[in-house]
DNA sequence: CGACCGGGGACACATA
DNA sequence: TTATGTGTCCCCGGTC
């Protein structure tokens, strides 16, 4: 696990269904996701420890550097709660 | 009211 | 040395 990308260790945990607790498909075959409020902090948390940072990562600190990928375009926020999309483009190199 | 969620500027930092 | 991709900090606005 080397120079990861943030969406593609999220796709990677969606995949996962000991992390459906975490975060989990709205509606998978648009890209759309959803973090769950109560385990949010423990999916972040090991997002930080996986890329080796100083600090213990946060819901929020995660968060920021999602709506970075607002500007790209590789990750939309959607009008919901925890909700997230990733862009056609950046699910197909994932699928 | 206060916790929670979301936006974004500014700068720090690791790695290629 | 610079560019990229965050990580960290901080402040603000809206909602429940």
């Amino acid at each position: 696990e080397k120079k990861i990308r943030l969406f593609q260790f999220l796709f990677d945990m969606l995949e996962d269904p000991k992390m459906k607790h975490c975060i989990s498909w709205v509606q998978p075959s648009s890209g759309i996701f959803q973090f769950s409020s109560q385990n949010k902090e423990n999916l972040a948390k090991i997002w930080g420890i996986r890329k080796g940072n100083r600090k213990t990562m946060t819901y929020q600190k995660m968060a920021r550097a999602l709506r970075n990928y607002s500007k790209t375009g590789e990750i939309r926020k959607v009008k919901h709660k925890l909700t997230y999309q990733f862009s056609d483009s950046v699910l197909k190199t994932l699928k």
